[in-house]
DNA sequence: ATCGTTCCTTGACGATGTCAAGCCGTGCGT
DNA sequence: ACGCACGGCTTGACATCGTCAAGGAACGAT
């Protein structure tokens, strides 16, 4: 029962007991790429969804609501495809095992910047909701076992705990600059690979 | 003369020819602390400004422009208190210098979450809009400068344009989980100083 | 045939962003 | 002294928005 009502509250965009609702995601998605999360309007995902203005309330309470589940259907894909990621460079070693996790990171948030703003840049809905905060938590997990197995291995060594926050804010900071396209203003003549160099040479320089 | 210049330009609330110019920068300030910046409505800012409902749209054209305008603002403050930073910490070893500018940076933003969410955090009146782009890199220029010179002293290796990259996403990465609120939900168990140590433990990294 | 659920609509409310037009004091030319 | 242009702001109106209460249609179970 948990793994199924987790993953239906997680998911509710794949269950099909409520089709608006997953149609109401899907164009709030559209919206979201075409005028960023925060201008999106309840009303106008209605209309694209071919559904009346009130459908959005009805489903997700409100707009707050609404960017929430945005934000939580992001992380379960985040976390799926973070450990996809992982499993495919199980074999590699330790620090290109880090560089891979980092640059998947950072992707997944230039593939799905509406999901990624709601899910780690919308500061609204962040604040005291357990459920969000432990999704978040969750799919991240992934990331943060593979320091600390990659630390045990001794592929690298200092604190891991430190090093996973220094992969954390990287990440985060790489990716909302890429997905506001502010590396280009920052990086001047950095061309198209900036983002692996920056993590590669990051993780180059772990201890 | 151009910092005074520069200042009068890109921080329009300091100039005595518009009085409800700079009380509607300080009314929006203090809504967008308490609400966050794309929560604040002009119309709410005039009110609280003492002012009618349009006065904002006279001032600032639209609300992407009011939001414009908070950035400009605080693009000056940041410009001038990280050179400020820097001309204190002039005497450190090349990395204490790092250090600092860095935390100088972070702290900044959590001094002014509101400016910083308009200055870095907004996408919306980030794209093609020439004015913003040569502030933020005007802001970030003295950090630029100061890897390039550091390097030239050679208590850094490395290439100096990564260098200053991975600083730059360190920086707006942490800033930008603390403003939200979000580095204590990644770090679990980090303390209140996790910020300097991060910065420090990357700065102690670097090549 | 009636009940209960699920899924959604209708209609109305106050609030918002934006635009056009106008008001009013200060300073300047004449 | 007088007009007059200009900066600084207001008034009023409009379409649109988020939210809420109430209700209805489809549909399986009883």
């Amino acid at each position: 029962m948990t793994s199924t009502a987790a993953a239906t509250a997680s998911r509710p965009s794949s269950v099909p007991g409520a089709p608006g609702r997953a149609a109401l995601l899907r164009a709030m998605e559209d919206l979201a790429l075409e005028q960023g999360v925060n201008n999106v309007g309840l009303r106008e995902v209605a209309r694209r969804a071919g559904l009346s203005h009130a459908a959005p309330t009805h489903f997700f309470g409100s707009r707050e609501g609404m960017i929430r589940a945005l934000a939580l259907d992001g992380l379960a894909m985040l976390e799926d495809e973070l450990c996809a990621a992982q499993e495919r460079s199980a074999h590699l070693p330790g620090r290109e095992r880090l560089v891979a996790d980092g640059v998947e990171f950072v992707a997944f948030a230039l593939r799905h910047p509406a999901h990624y703003d709601a899910m780690f840049r919308t500061p609204t809905p962040a604040r005291g909701d357990d459920v969000l905060d432990r999704a978040r938590l969750a799919a991240l997990e992934g990331l943060r076992a593979l320091v600390e197995q990659v630390h045990a291995d001794g592929a690298i060594g200092g604190d891991p705990e430190t090093i996973y926050l220094q992969l954390c804010a990287m990440s985060h900071g790489i990716a909302s600059l890429a997905v506001d396209g502010l590396l280009h203003d920052f990086g001047g003549a950095a061309g198209p690979d900036v983002i692996e160099r920056i993590i590669r040479a990051q993780v180059a320089q772990l201890p």
